[in-house]
DNA sequence: GGAAGCATGTAAAGTGTTACATGATTTT
DNA sequence: AAAATCATGTAACACTTTACATGCTTCC
C-alpha cells in the first residue's frame, strides 16, 4: 500500500496529539490547513480504517459517557514512514485551481470597464482573505508556537503575507488600468 | 447544462483564436496556464462535444493534408456564456494542494537540522519556479500583449513575483532557524 | 527510414465531494 | 425542548488522471 499525501496529513496530526477522525477533521478547518490540503469526513474514516489495516495506527476506544470516540496512535511503522517522508528530497509543486487568475488571464474578452471591475473583485477576495489569516489564523499558529511547535506559525505567515503582497499587486493594476482609461 | 470552470477555459480559449482541442492542450502547456488550471486531453475531447451537443460551439473541418483536424468557434450562446461568466460578482476561492507547506507544517516532528534542510528544498523549489516563470513565461506574456493582449502578462508578473518573494521568506526562515540552533 | 510532433479520441482506474444515516452530549 | 456540536460512517455521484489506440506529417 503506497501512501497518498492525505494519509501523512492525517499520520502527522495524529503524532501530533490529534487523536480521532473528528478532531482530525475539526483541527484542519480552526487551523486553516484546508487552504494549502482540503480534506472530508468521507476521506478521513476509510483512510484511518486502511492505515489500521496496513499497520500505521492502531486505536483504543476512547468513548465519552455513551457516545463513542476512537484514539488512534502510531505504531513504529506509521512513526517510520512520516519521519521518511518528511526527509523526502523530492517536493512536488504546487498544484493551484484559481478560478480568478483564470478570469484575469481572460480579462481582454472584457471591455476595459468591466476588466477593472473584475481587478477590484479579486482585490477585495484577496483583502478578505488577509484579514482571516491575520485575525484568525495567525492568533492560533502563535499559540501553538507558545506550545513548543516552531512551524504551524511559519505557514500562516506565508499566507498572510501571500494575500497581502497580492493586495498591494492588484492596486497597482487597477491604477495602471485607470490611467490607460482616462489619461 | 451548467458550464464548469474547464468548459470556460476552452471557451475563452477558442475565442482568443486557440481552435483545435491539441491547439488548446498545447498553449495551456506553453503559457503555464496548467498553473492556476491544469487538464488533459481526456477532459478537453469530451468537453468540445459537450459544448457542442449544448449549442455553446460549433465546428469546421479544417484538415492538414490526409490529417484530420477541427476548427471550433463560439455560437452566440457560447459568447454569451463567456461574458457572463467573467463578469460574475462571485469568485470562488482559490483552491491549493501543496505537499511542501505541508510538510512545513509538520516540520516539528523532525530535528532541527533535518527541518532546516526541508526549508533549503522548499526555496530550491521556489527559485526553480521562479526562474522558469521569469525566463519562459514572462516572455510568452510580454509578445501577446505586444499582439494587443493585455493581461495574460499580468498573471504571469503575478506568479514571478510570488515565488520570489517566497524564496526571501524562506530564506529568512532558514536564517532564523541557524541563529536559534548554533547561537 | 525512424523519431518527434500533430491530431482525435476512449476505457479504466483512482480520487474527491455531496448528501445521507444514526445517535449521544452540551448549550441556549 | 430545541439547536448546536460531537462522533462515526456509507452511497452515489462527479471529476481527474493514466494508459491505451489510431493514423498522418515533418524533421533529421
Amino acid at each position: 500500500m503506497a501512501l497518498k499525501t492525505s494519509s501523512y496529513l492525517i499520520l502527522g496530526l495524529i503524532r501530533g496529539g490529534v487523536t480521532s477522525g473528528y478532531a482530525i477533521k475539526r483541527f484542519i478547518e480552526q487551523q486553516r490547513m484546508e487552504v494549502f490540503w482540503a480534506t472530508t469526513f468521507a476521506q478521513i474514516y476509510p483512510e484511518l480504517a486502511d492505515l489500521e489495516d496496513s499497520g500505521y495506527l492502531r486505536h483504543e476506544d476512547d468513548p465519552h459517557g455513551a457516545r463513542q470516540r476512537r484514539a488512534y496512535s502510531l505504531s513504529a511503522k506509521g512513526e517510520r514512514a512520516l519521519l521518511s517522508w518528511l526527509r523526502r528530497s523530492r517536493i512536488p509543486t504546487m498544484e493551484l485551481r484559481d478560478e480568478g487568475l483564470l478570469r484575469l488571464a481572460f480579462a481582454d474578452h472584457l471591455p476595459r470597464e468591466d476588466a477593472i471591475v473584475l481587478v477590484q473583485r479579486l482585490r477585495t477576495r484577496a483583502e478578505e482573505a488577509e484579514r482571516e489569516f491575520r485575525e484568525e489564523i495567525l492568533p492560533i499558529g502563535e499559540a501553538l508556537r507558545s506550545a513548543g511547535l516552531r512551524f504551524p506559525v511559519e505557514v500562516g505567515r506565508m499566507g498572510a503575507s501571500y494575500y497581502a503582497w497580492s493586495v498591494e499587486h492588484l492596486r497597482r493594476l487597477e491604477e495602471d488600468l485607470r490611467e490607460e482609461l482616462d489619461g
